[in-house]
RNA sequence: GUGAUUGUAGCUCAGCUGGUUAGAGCGCCAGAUUGUGGCUCUGGAGGUCGCCGGUUCGAAUCCGGUCUUUCACCCCA
């Protein structure tokens, strides 16, 4: 052992078992996109750092993973930056590429750069990883994967209204139980606008986004810390203490924001979006959440998120509508909306619920034991066709000894063994033996599929 | 970025206030059983005690640094 192999913090392997699961989701996920209308994209890994750069505020700036320019990448950068040790500035100048940080901004960047080969409104999904330079902690990793799916180039409530369709049922698929919270930017604006703190609309809804974990008191004292008048904050109060039914909620609002156009705007919006899913029926609960703000400034109308029912994880599942990203990109006046689940909080989710059936965990279901060149190349043409009849077989490569095959099988949970050694051969049989329960018999190649199927 | 926390065999961990050849369980390999896995028994392999430096006659044990693990804050999926 020359050195014990690793890899960077943050980030992890995925075993065999964990990656079956983890199919599973994404597959479950990907064939209800499909089911809408959405198809795939990918984009690269990597994106242009002036691409990246000025999206995510500042905080997602520095969490940014940059990457090195090519060759002797030193000797073009700036003496005098280099004697100081300057590094924020410095990086400009021997990084111009960074590891992409989310899919949405790679994606209206797509969306800029491929505009006349796109018929709008345009339906996307992409599932791959992104990465961070966070500190990695709870549930919470340096690489991980998003499953987004977006339409730009409507403004129709329609799209809201279908990715929560969406939203219940993959949950329904999944067997997870969940809450969709529901919000609108533009409410929020409207409370800010009322409360005469407009230009602090930022600070209050990071604030209030933690409402349900740190309690009143502690919102309202960040609150007063980030500078808002006690006026204000005496304002808030009632808006954040709003209770109810979701129509009690909005009418108490239109009520409280009638002096704000856009804040009546927000109220209406949710109203249309709560009165069409109503009328179809869904089984997931929406609740409208006005603590609901996500740190995203990108968002302009409607905020989602959907929480699990049975587990504390925090969201699973979040997103809202942007009607500008294109913009930044030179392209202006393209709505989008989109959402994007958290698989690996889903996988959690499933795992401690133990939500996975059993047909996704099943490995090989027949393996035939190597006794030789000759049995075994009998068993490979027997293999093919049992294959052929849709089974998952397997024959052991090697003529190793018998024990250590048994063994094999039985460490991977292989359903059934065969054995063929010469007296099968001559006979024209296949001893067939149940792993599970011990028992062995003799069949005929052409019983093997029937006997194997009837045990499910 | 801030504050804690962890690191000893492949894995999970023990190792008392520094003292000789660093242990256990599980796993692995071999045998009991040369065509039969899981159970049992017997034997065996496997460790620069995260790394670098310091204190000391002597360091897994004490000190400093560094990396890593986990957790909270910030922020976020």
């Amino acid at each position: 052992m020359a050195q014990k192999p690793s890899i960077p913090k943050g980030t992890r392997d995925f075993s065999p078992a964990e990656m079956v699961r983890r199919n599973y989701i994404f597959d479950t996920i990907r064939e209800v996109f499909q089911k809408y209308g959405y198809m795939p994209i990918e984009t690269p890994a990597m994106e242009n750092l002036d691409t990246l750069l000025g999206k995510y505020g500042d905080e997602g700036d520095k969490l940014l993973f940059k990457i090195l320019n090519s060759g002797d990448f030193l000797s073009k950068a700036d003496e005098k930056l280099l004697a100081q040790k300057d590094s924020s500035r410095l990086t400009g100048q021997i990084s111009e590429k960074g590891l992409r940080y989310d899919l949405t901004v790679p994606f209206a960047r797509f969306v800029v750069q491929h505009q006349g080969e796109l018929t709008f409104p345009f339906k996307r999904y992409q599932i791959q990883p992104v990465w961070r330079a966070d500190r990695p902690q709870k549930g919470r990793y340096r690489e991980f994967f998003q499953c987004d799916v977006d339409v730009v180039g409507s403004d129709s409530l329609f799209n809201e209204v279908e990715l929560v369709q969406i939203v219940d049922e993959v949950f329904r698929k999944l067997g997870i139980r969940v809450i969709v919270k529901l919000n609108n930017r533009k409410v929020l604006a409207g409370i800010a606008e009322i409360i005469g703190e407009s230009s602090r609309l930022t600070d209050i809804t990071v604030a209030i986004d933690k409402l349900e974990k740190i309690g009143l008191e502690k919102v309202n004292a960040e609150l007063l810390e980030k500078g808002l008048s006690n006026a204000a904050i005496e304002k808030l109060q009632p808006i954040l203490s709003l209770s109810g039914t979701n129509n009690e909620k909005l009418d108490r609002l239109s009520y409280i924001l009638a002096s704000s156009e856009t804040g009546i705007k927000g109220v209406n919006e949710i109203r249309e979006v709560l009165t069409i899913l109503e009328a179809l029926e869904l089984k997931t609960g929406i609740e409208l959440d006005l603590t609901l703000a996500r740190g995203l400034n990108y968002y302009t109308g409607a905020i989602f998120e959907v929480k699990a029912l049975d587990v504390e994880i925090g969201s699973i599942t979040g997103g809202g509508r942007y009607d500008d990203l294109t913009g930044i990109f030179g392209l202006k006046n393209v709505s989008g909306v989109g959402i994007s689940f958290g698989a690996d909080r889903i996988f959690d989710v499933m795992n401690q619920l133990e939500l996975f059936p059993s047909e996704v965990t099943a490995s090989t279901q027949l393996m035939f034991v190597n006794f030789g060149p000759r049995e075994g190349l009998w068993c490979l043409k027997l293999a093919t066709e049992l294959r052929q009849q849709g089974l998952k077989v397997e024959v052991y490569p090697d003529s190793a000894r018998m024990k250590k095959q048994m063994n094999y099988a039985n460490k991977k949970n292989i359903d059934f063994v065969a054995l063929v050694g010469e007296e099968e051969m001559k006979a024209g049989t296949v001893t067939l033996k149940n792993m599970e329960s011990g028992e062995q018999f003799s069949v005929s190649p052409g019983e093997i599929a029937g006997k194997i199927r009837k045990r499910k």
